[in-house]
RNA sequence: GGUCCGGUGGCAGAGUGGUGAUGCAGCGGACUGCAAAUCCGUGUAUGUGGGUUCGAUUCCCGCCCGGACCUCCA
């Protein structure tokens, strides 16, 4: 078996991975800031990094998966305000939506979920290091992230200082000694949320969470960090800055994975356009394993239009891999060989290869050998998929049980005295008033499948 | 404007310096009472113009088209 190889973005090559310490690698994934329903974007980004989690634990004796949760933003402020309540109140919900959707999605929780809330010790612990560094300053109640003081600032998202400075398009705020700086720490006023801090009562500016919460559960340097490709300026760009400043000599994070953003129908997802999709409303339609699969029929770094006629082919795909395990019902688990899928996830999380893996599988399924069926189960457990029985899959229970079981006896009975006219009145009757398609087998045995 | 990415058959979507995966849809056939499923067979697909090469879809350059990022969006 060869070895996994993930395209990094901090070189812009795929390299071969190397964990800092093989008996526990660490992963950081940039969660959701909760005020609302989660995204069909946000789904791609845990699915894909579920993917990858699921297949170093193949690797690795022990992985550290950690995905934060930031609990404090204007925007969340702005919904509190709104509603005339705490931050609390207006983050509970969406935690609990958004762990209930991903688990839709059979992705695995995190290791550990920490929130940004209960990490404003280490966040105060970082700022202080960076002014006592030079790499911050203090101004008018904000403490702000001096980029001229780091030389090695842009060099992650590939830009100069000087395009960063034509590239700024907000107004500046004076106090800011240069466009660039971005704050670590802001005031709040009595009627925000905020902290004690030696620089008065306030609450952490954006990016700094990250820096935080990584810092106290993977420590200064790990292995792997993780988020859509927006990501990558400002807000990793920033954490870089943020960490390696407060700790000379470390280099955050080794490998950077970003995947690209979804569009919807051929457009990029925004609210303006009206196309913004809310997963649990996806959810509603489709089966999550649907949906997930649907994310993963493109490879990670490349543009995926989540359309309706996508997440049909997906379910139809599916429902082969299905019957092919449905044939072989009592096939012995055992170690079977999973090259195939394992060659193509290694090489940089290759899900449209491993699929097509998948198909050879079936294709072995079908042809009577039973080993097919066991690799497609293994292989599915690799990349959380076939996670019901093929009759929940296939059939489910969403019909008239009862009436079903009348009409497919009266149709054998039929079919026995080769009365085919009433034999496909009742088929047709099976499809059109229960949604049921009845597939005929040898000897006078039948399928059933939800149509 | 700057930086970056991509353009593969009807559609979706991989790989590759040397006869172009995989799936869906289509067409023909087998099987079936008929279907469905399955199997077999099938289709002038690498945006465009140059260059390098014995040979390019793959490497290089130009052009056209599309997309992303450029301070709080995954």
């Amino acid at each position: 078996m060869t070895s996994l190889s993930l395209y990094n973005t901090r070189t812009r090559t795929k390299e071969p991975f190397t964990p800092i310490d093989p008996e526990n690698v660490r992963a950081y994934l940039c969660g959701p800031t909760v005020y609302d329903r989660a995204h069909i974007g946000n789904a791609r980004n845990v699915v894909i990094f579920d993917v990858l989690i699921r297949l170093l634990r193949r690797l690795y004796p022990k992985v550290t998966y950690v995905r934060n949760i930031t609990d404090v933003d204007d925007k969340i402020n702005v919904r509190a305000q709104e509603r005339g309540v705490s931050i609390e109140e207006v983050t509970e919900a969406p935690i609990n939506w958004y762990r209930e959707d991903m688990g839709a999605l059979y992705t695995l929780p995190p290791d550990i979920e920490p929130r940004a809330t209960e990490h404003i010790p280490e966040i105060i612990a970082i700022i202080e290091k960076l002014i006592l560094n030079g790499h911050a300053y203090e101004a008018e109640g904000h403490v702000l992230f001096s980029v001229a003081s780091d030389p090695q600032y842009g060099k992650f998202s590939g830009r100069t200082p000087d395009e960063l400075l034509a590239g700024a398009r907000v107004d500046v705020a004076p106090y800011k000694r240069e466009a660039g700086d971005f704050v670590l720490w802001k005031p709040s006023t009595p009627d925000l949320p905020g902290w004690e801090s030696p620089w008065g009562r306030g609450r952490p500016g954006w990016h700094i969470e990250c820096s935080a919460m990584s810092w106290r559960h993977l420590g200064e340097n790990f292995d792997i960090h993780g988020g859509g490709d927006d990501l990558i300026f400002p807000h990793h760009e920033n954490e870089i800055a943020q960490s390696c400043c407060a700790f000379p000599g470390s280099h955050f994070a080794n490998v950077w994975v970003h995947n690209r953003m979804l569009l919807v129908n051929g457009e990029k997802m925004s609210k303006s356009l009206g196309n913004f999709l809310v997963l649990h409303e996806v959810l509603e339609k489709a089966p999550g394993e649907a949906v997930r699969f649907m994310l993963m029929r493109a490879h990670y770094r490349q543009t995926l239009d989540f359309s309706d006629a996508g997440l049909a082919e997906a379910r139809k795909e599916l429902d082969r891999f299905y019957r092919a395990i449905q044939l072989h019902p009592n096939a012995r688990e055992r170690k079977v060989p999973l090259h195939l899928v394992f060659d193509a996830l290694l090489d940089d999380l290759n899900t449209p290869q491993a699929i097509a893996a998948l198909h050879k599988y079936a294709d072995l399924a079908f042809a009577g050998n039973e080993v097919g069926a066991v690799a497609l189960k293994a292989a599915g457990e690799l990349l959380g998929l076939f996670n019901m029985s093929p009759e929940e899959w296939l059939l489910g229970d969403g019909f008239d049980q009862v009436e079903v079981d009348r009409l497919t006896n009266l149709r054998i009975a039929a079919r026995l005295r080769k009365d085919f006219v009433e034999s496909d009145r009742i088929r047709d009757v099976l499809l059109k008033e229960h949604g049921v398609i009845i597939e005929d087998g040898p000897g006078g045995s039948f399928k059933l499948r939800k149509a």
